[in-house]
DNA sequence: ATAAAAATATACAGATTTGTATATTTATTG
DNA sequence: CAATAAATATACAAATCTGTATATTTTTAT
């Protein structure tokens, strides 16, 4: 990929995420990236097109990240989960998190028939079944329940996170998992 | 209140909601509800405080409609924090619900300084802090950790559910919710 | 009915939005 | 060096945005 458009990339997912996609400008970005429309527009064909790119790239990152996480940290697949949240804590902790970009897209984009809703609901769905093939590894029966409710723990913190720094609400959600993955696994 | 100003309110809520607040103009706004600019400004100095009207009224609305709730239905107050799930269900598979106010609002907003941002986070707070009571009520020790952690699921289940209506997210945030429950009386 | 208040109609200022057209300059490659 | 590609600079169109100024009409109250 072009540096130039990888630069507009990074640009534009920081200036979605500190301002807010619908309050960020072309203009702006191709002013902070230190290039121009014309640029933009060549490597992108709308700022739709490029929001959309930016949705995926975020996505996939964080999918490589977890992943890289868990290969250099092998564990049982029963522990799995619950090193997921510590994961999980660890990425929404650093100073550069500012709130999960598929859940805030969705909100900026109401409409369920808008392709960035739709590929925020998309994005939020193949998490759920990630979540559900950890559980699936740890020996779960009630998978695809566990998934969701634990899915509602990781978003709901990450919301609360968002809105306000330092909340703390990853830990506690921890441990909240901890309980539902334990009474899941009696069952 | 003036009916018309009742009326721009209400629009304003409606809009913001379907579309998304910064898609919103307030051209579109008094179009719709059927009166001019000049009328708006009179009774709102500006789209700002008219959204953080918005917010407060909705999130007073939500707060009666529970309170009532509550009076006509609760007795014991051990069986309150169960019985809130039900209501919250009962609150967002309504087809006019469109995710919450607040949590949008904050996803629009996201700078921390910003008036609409810091509504919605004190919003979330109350919201929390209200769980916390009914907790206390229902002879809870750790009331401020598990209220947060029911709030990471309630807010978390109105997230899931706006993103793809009937999701059944709350359902599972019911279950989870009595697991987590249960588990805190046990301490 | 008459005076005062409320609401409307309309136009506009000034800024900002996405996207494009045109021409020039800079880099790259044969 | 020359030909091609890439990037820039600039201007602009057309729409939309918030907010206001002005004048007219409608409603309310005395």
């Amino acid at each position: 990929m072009s540096p130039l458009r990888a630069k507009i990339l990074s640009v534009a997912t920081d200036l979605f995420q500190t301002r807010g996609i619908n309050s960020t400008g072309v203009d702006t970005i191709v002013a902070v990236a230190g290039t121009t429309k014309m640029t933009l527009y060549k490597y992108f064909h709308s700022k739709e097109d490029l929001i959309l790119e930016v949705l995926q790239q975020g996505h996939q990152d964080f999918q490589s990240w977890l992943q890289q996480k868990f290969e250099t940290n092998t564990k049982k697949p029963a522990e799995k989960l619950q090193k997921l949240f510590d994961f999980i804590e660890e990425w929404v902790t650093s100073p550069d998190f500012r709130g999960m970009a598929f859940l805030k897209a969705s909100a900026e984009f109401p409409n369920e028939e808008n392709p960035v809703h739709r590929l925020s609901a998309e994005q939020s769905r193949q998490f759920r079944q990630y979540l559900a093939s950890l559980a699936t590894e740890a020996g779960i029966q009630d998978t695809e329940g566990l998934a969701l409710q634990l899915s509602l723990l990781i978003e709901g913190a990450m919301q609360a996170e968002q809105m306000k720094r330092g909340s703390g609400a990853v830990k506690y959600a921890k441990k909240a998992a901890k309980v539902l993955i334990d009474n899941a696994l009696k069952s």
